[in-house]
DNA sequence: CGGCATTCTGCACACGTGTGCACATACTCT
DNA sequence: AGAGTATGTGCACACGTGTGCAGAATGCCG
């Protein structure tokens, strides 16, 4: 029997009485342990542990009650420094303002855990996690994946430099390396103007997200295309910040210009606007229409009924996760970027 | 110069010229390529790169510069491996159906980067998570933070098994090694019931969360003890699972009672029964009121003007850290349980 | 019985980093 | 000058696991 295994104690090197007993925090145990206990050789344990291991099968199983008992289970460090598959994976999720944002951040999760990948999340303003970031890359992460409308551009350069595959969700970069995932803004945004060019409006309003949001710029384009192209323009415009607090203050200034509707960059921004039009004793969408985008939980909602752009999270989930089993197993094939379908949803208020 | 350090390829041991070209991951760049490219000794990169490593300025200089060049990271699998902090946490988050738990999940994310821990997220359905939670359990974590009402408690036991401390957040757990955060569940609960009797109210109705959920349990004994104290009873009860469109389904029924006020287990719950209620022609307040749990954002907004109990996420979260923080610090330090105040938010519902 | 394929086992090494120890050098104080 | 302290450097080892290689044992077939 090796002295090693036996008398190794966790705060000291030293070997003795004295220092064994002060085993504060349980040493982790190894699969040396588990050998000592089924009377193997620790190699055993190991290939008992691996798939195409060859193990007599009566080994095998006292390895594996030996294992149960201590509760074994093979170091995720050890094990991933010869250069196998990590598992791990980062997602960068920016400071989830919105509904919308935790539930994709949510979904995301999820997904990932169902496809056997671990995501280390990173929130939080982008220049707090700016230094997160780059000391997650310190693990072998098999890929980064982005979720958040603003971006500092360093943090995709950085990941690249390191040669881990960047999967971009809501925003798309021309990089190398980086796959792309997005719904088709500019298209969601021309459907909601035209239904409400077909409904007969015309003083039409528009509440947008924060500055420097992609999702924010390509919306605002779609709006603008759609109107031009029918000889009209915005009668106001304001910027909601993607918070319905926000919105529904701005709303108050749109108000003034007396749109007959409000076309806004998201649901919540949406439900702000709601808000503060029935404040005024309008109603929704007899005097005005309004209309959202991302389709969140809530706005299906008896009471708010609000007609949107369906912004299919499950489609996303599912896509960010072929687009990282693909790019795992086939590392230098080439980038792609994914546009899911923006499809309108009829609901009450526009 | 050692040949080790040149000639090493990924995918091959052979050494050879064929080997080297077909460097398909490019391999992570280690301490032993900057040391050559600083001329210093690897020894010398480790010792810049930690707190207390003394080091020629000029020289630590230099092999900050390599170091940048190449996009230098210690790899934190072979750093972690020797038994220090890992910053390694994992939080079960559950299937987090509502905004709250969303909120939550969130928020913690945040504030555990905001310490300088990595999160590991693991989130879905029980049964799918159990395995999930095994397998991330051989990553050398500092704690296990469990955020799901319902639980499976093997989870709890296989953390405790490996040594690794749990703070449940959400549910009390008098398990050995767990600590404890959660909120005055039945103080708040009691606290919306006397505000209604003393309102005028007395056919009060509930609608509760999920079975299983130990804040539904507790929630739900807050009210039932005020109102027995005041010779009431519920006129009507049912179970809405925490989520609005079931919650809107069931208050029909509870409406059918003819209740003058409802109790609402979360918030969520409480909005899709105002929509029922409206549904029906009927108004919140002016006949019957409506309060609920949790205070999401959207219970401030003016049309709900929602009035609950403030669930404070920001000391939540706050609390967790200490513990984390404190629990790391000392390991054998005694499991606290500590309970956050209901603080009771008047808004216009009740 | 010999040749061969299959199954099993032990050894050695690799993965990349941190750090205690021993030693070297430089600087300060009496 | 000598003693003592602060600073810098190289070596060796430890952390725990997976796996290629070589060899052993076993079984099969002619």
């Amino acid at each position: 029997m090796k002295l090693r295994g036996m008398f190794r104690a966790v705060h000291s090197k030293k070997v003795g009485s004295m220092t064994i007993k002060n085993r504060v925090g349980r040493r982790r145990v190894t699969a040396q342990d588990v050998a000592d206990l089924a009377g193997v050789s620790r190699y055993a344990v190991s290939r008992a542990f691996t798939l195409g291991g060859y193990v007599e099968s009566e080994k095998r199983q006292r390895i594996q009650k030996a294992a149960e008992a201590l509760g074994y289970r093979p170091n995720a460090l050890a094990s991933g420094l010869q250069g196998g598959r990590s598992d791990l994976v980062a997602i960068f999720v920016g400071e989830m303002p919105n509904e919308y944002d935790k539930e994709v951040a949510s979904q995301l999760v999820i997904g990932l855990n169902t496809a056997g990948k671990w995501p280390i999340v990173i929130g939080g303003s982008e220049k707090s996690a700016r230094d997160a970031v780059s000391n997650v890359l310190r693990y072998p992460l098999e890929a980064m994946i982005l979720r958040s409308g603003s971006m500092d551009v360093e943090i995709v350069t950085d990941c690249i430099k390191l040669g881990i595959p960047v999967i971009s969700s809501g925003r798309v970069m021309s990089q190398k390396g980086v796959d792309n995932i997005c719904i088709k803004n500019a298209e969601g945004a021309a459907k909601l103007t035209r239904l409400l060019i077909d409904n007969g409006r015309r003083r039409i309003g528009y509440i947008g997200g924060a500055d420097g949001f992609w999702s924010s710029i390509e919306r605002r384009r779609g709006v603008l295309d759609v109107l031009s192209a029918n000889g009209l323009s915005l009668v106001a415009e304001a910027n909601g910040n993607y918070t319905m607090q926000q919105s529904q203050q701005v709303a108050a200034d749109i108000l003034d210009h007396q749109p007959d509707a409000i076309i806004c960059a998201n649901d919540v921004m949406a439900i702000g606007a709601i808000g503060a039009i029935r404040e005024r004793g309008l109603m929704v969408p007899q005097h005005i229409s309004v209309v959202g985008f991302d389709d969140i939980a809530i706005a299906a909602w008896s009471e708010l009924a609000l007609t949107t752009i369906r912004n299919p999270v499950d489609q996303l989930v599912r896509t960010v996760v072929d687009l990282l089993e693909r790019r795992s197993k086939e590392p230098n094939k080439p980038e792609e970027t994914i546009f899911l379908d923006a499809e309108l949803v009829i609901r009450g208020s526009h």
